[in-house]
DNA sequence: GTCTATATTTGGATAGAC
DNA sequence: GTCTATCCAAATATAGAC
């Protein structure tokens, strides 16, 4: 495993903080080396251009060692109201994890200006966790603990709020404010909607 | 009332399509120029820079026409399930309005980028809605049409998944991908949420 | 109101010495 | 690997003729 210098991990570092808060086009490679301690040009040491920091940088947006975990939720064989508790605690702490909310920020950011993020974010955000859910959802079923119904509303309707809250969450801590009162959201959520599906 | 000049006015639809779509730092006074059909120099006939057009276009974001109208929810008397339809049929025409979808796409681009912007979003799109949507659960519960419970709650839980379809909405729209499933969805929340709060 | 011309700044990137 | 020097392109903005 080599060692990557210590003056490319501090790029790194750097330019994961400057994307996430201004963007792409709002990140300078002059800003960059500046905050680095070097010049302009010794960058094009460490990286051929701005696009490839980027790139090393927006892979952390779904490579996280924090998202959920398929073969947890699935392997744990967890049943009823202690199914959604799991996968809700598991967002929250990717909400409230400083490295997931750097991540976070900058997904919201280029969502628009990148297909490709967009199409990342379908699969990775949505339709992943769509699934996990909803399979969850229809062995529930089965096992005639919640109401019949279609597993993948369901799924729709539990994830659509924990991303709310998750989007509110990060808007507030851009601003420096609290959050407390919404840190208490995702258990209300999962009270709420285990109420409205269990038998 | 002073007509304003055909050119300027020109000037201020180019940009919103342009702003829209690549924020304000992607969009150069050049690109809106070329666009418009004149030098760029002859847009500072109209607008003293830049930034006084992003915010002529900035102020369509939370003053749309068809923003959900508090006097024509409270108005109606709406009661039970009729209120929920009726508050999210208006969003789903909101969701599927061309001018708004634009003026949705500049807010989730700028919405990192201008604390302005955040704070207008926290009033003018979660705040106002929350009320009034908690002021409908509230006298629905009074006369025990609903579960009790917190109204508060169950506008956040209502709201939140009508936030998450417009988004994946305008996503869809941005790459020209169809919405048919999608625009069902409201319809199918309102459906959900009302079998689960009912008495 | 629009044009040409130009000033000025900022940003990405390279060459070559050390 | 970092520096100085430099280049080039793009972008905001102004001056002044028509």
């Amino acid at each position: 495993m080599a060692k990557r210098s210590k003056t490319k991990e501090k790029i790194l570092k750097v330019s994961t903080t400057f994307f996430s808060e201004l963007g792409y086009k709002g990140t300078s490679v002059r800003k960059i080396a500046k905050e680095v301690g070097i010049r302009e040009s010794a960058i094009y040491n460490h990286y051929t251009n701005k696009e490839e920091i980027f790139l090393e940088v927006a892979k952390g947006i779904f490579s996280s060692p924090l998202t959920i975990s398929t073969t947890q939720m699935q392997e744990s064989a967890l049943k009823g109201k202690a199914f959604l508790s799991t996968f809700a605690m598991q967002y929250k702490m990717l909400t409230f994890d400083k490295t997931n909310e750097k991540m976070f920020r900058l997904l919201m950011i280029e969502l628009m200006q990148s297909k490709d993020l967009r199409e990342q974010f379908q699969s990775e955000f949505h339709d992943k966790n769509i699934k996990l859910l909803s399979e969850g959802f229809f062995i529930m079923m089965q096992s005639s603990m919640i109401k019949s119904s279609d597993p993948m509303l369901l799924a729709y309707e539990f994830i659509s709020t924990l991303f709310y809250i998750r989007l509110q969450v990060t808007l507030l801590h851009f601003d420096a404010h609290a959050t407390d009162a919404l840190a208490m959201q995702f258990e209300k959520h999962v009270d709420f909607f285990w109420e409205s599906i269990k038998v």
